[in-house]
Formats: C-alpha cells, sequence, structure tokens
DNA sequence: AGCACGATTAACT
DNA sequence: GTTAATCGTGCTC
C-alpha cells in the first residue's frame, strides 16, 4: 500500500503565478505525480517550454478567448490538457494572474516512480522513451481530457506537481519551441525551450 | 458546411 | 531523411 508519508505537498498557487519563462525554467527538476488506479506515478520534469499571452503566435492564445483556450485565461496552476493531430493529448501548466493566457507545455519527465504500470500503457517502447515527449508522457501517465483544467495545486485532482530537486543552470539547455516552424519571427525563435543537458553530468 | 492544419509519434526508405 | 495516422479547432464561404 502507499505510504502517504512519502507524499510532499505540492507546489503552491504562488508557484506558477508569475512569468511564464520563469516557470518554464523552475520546473525542471520538479516531480509531475499522477494518482491513478490506486498507483502513484510519478517522474522528473527534464523539458518544458512556455507559451505566453496573445501575442505570442505559437500559443493557442493567438486566436484569443475560445472554448478551448478558457482554461489559459483563468487562475494559475491548473492544467490546460488539449487533442492534436487526432490522436495526441498534450498536458499543460497554466501561468501568469488570472485573465492573461499563459501556459507551460510539459514536454519530457523522467519516470521516478510506477514503473510497471508505465511499461504495460507504453507497451513496447523501451524505459527511456516511456515518456521523452509531450504526447508520450500523457500516455504513460493516462492524462487525457478529463483531466482539463484539474487544479495540480492539491492532490484531490489525481494531478499534482511537487517540489523536486532543482538542476543547477550549468546542466539546463535553452533554444527556440519545436514543431513550430510556421510560425513567424521572432516568436519562431524565442528560447523559451527548457531542457536538462544529457552530457553535463544531470543524472537522467 | 467545408477546409487546412496542428505545441506528435511510430514506422518506414 | 519521409510519411501516414486521425479529428478538433478556427477560419472562410
Amino acid at each position: 500500500m502507499y505510504n502517504i508519508r512519502r507524499m510532499l505537498s505540492p507546489l503552491p498557487f504562488s508557484f506558477y503565478e508569475r512569468n511564464t519563462v520563469d516557470v518554464a525554467r523552475a520546473l525542471l527538476g520538479m516531480r509531475l505525480v499522477r494518482w491513478y488506479q490506486q498507483t502513484r506515478l510519478s517522474g522528473i520534469i527534464i523539458e518544458a517550454e512556455a507559451y505566453r499571452g496573445e501575442e505570442d503566435l505559437a500559443c493557442h492564445a493567438r486566436s484569443g478567448y475560445t472554448r478551448r483556450t478558457r482554461v489559459m485565461y483563468g487562475p494559475p496552476g491548473r492544467a490546460y490538457v488539449y487533442f492534436t493531430y487526432g490522436m495526441h493529448w498534450m498536458l499543460n501548466v497554466v501561468t501568469e494572474r488570472e485573465g492573461f493566457p499563459a501556459a507551460v507545455l510539459i514536454r519530457a519527465v523522467q519516470v521516478v516512480e510506477g514503473q510497471s504500470v508505465v511499461a504495460e500503457r507504453r507497451a513496447g517502447a523501451p524505459p527511456h522513451h516511456w515518456a521523452d515527449g509531450p504526447a508520450k508522457l500523457c500516455q504513460a501517465f493516462a492524462i487525457d481530457g478529463s483531466l482539463n483544467s484539474a487544479d495540480l495545486t492539491t492532490p484531490e485532482s489525481g494531478l499534482w506537481i511537487e517540489p523536486g530537486t532543482p538542476f543547477a543552470d550549468s546542466e539546463i539547455l535553452s533554444g527556440p519551441r519545436v514543431g513550430i516552424n510556421r510560425v513567424p519571427e521572432p516568436w519562431r525563435s524565442i528560447p523559451w525551450r527548457f531542457r536538462v543537458d544529457a552530457h553535463r553530468g544531470a543524472s537522467i
């Protein structure tokens, strides 16, 4: 049975209510946790991207307030989960003050709890490919549209983020966001993607 | 109502 | 390196 004493308090509302780029960087090393079928699934966040405001032409909020983007206009610390390519779910964390649409896309985690469940959900994939992409991580942790707008600051939602061990700046790479090649400059190249550098001694 | 495309992935050549 | 899979969304007619 899961030992409740191992559970840390989720990151607070104030962690998310600030500049989205800072949140994306700060999320590296934090622990994404999913409570699924009486089992704790978790992973250390190792890659994330910032999407910030209506002026950011790579952000879904470029279209303004719609049924799809409404969660991004709401309070920070919530999940923005959307469906794309007809088959994939993506997990984002809403940031900034309520009313300002922005979020951080969680792109990759290193699975550290619930490996047997994840191995089954990611059948056929080796461990290093369990959650090394935004859609793969959602499949691994059973994240779908039912978690859209879930409150990540409480375990009651079944999905939350706990404090972890932050990475040093020397272990982090930044660069342009991926998969947005049709987006105009400067948004296409702005370095709002952050990831752990596997070649700088980080234990991933 | 119809259309083009997508914050991707796996399976190809 | 290329491409199919597959459907919700936002835009145009």
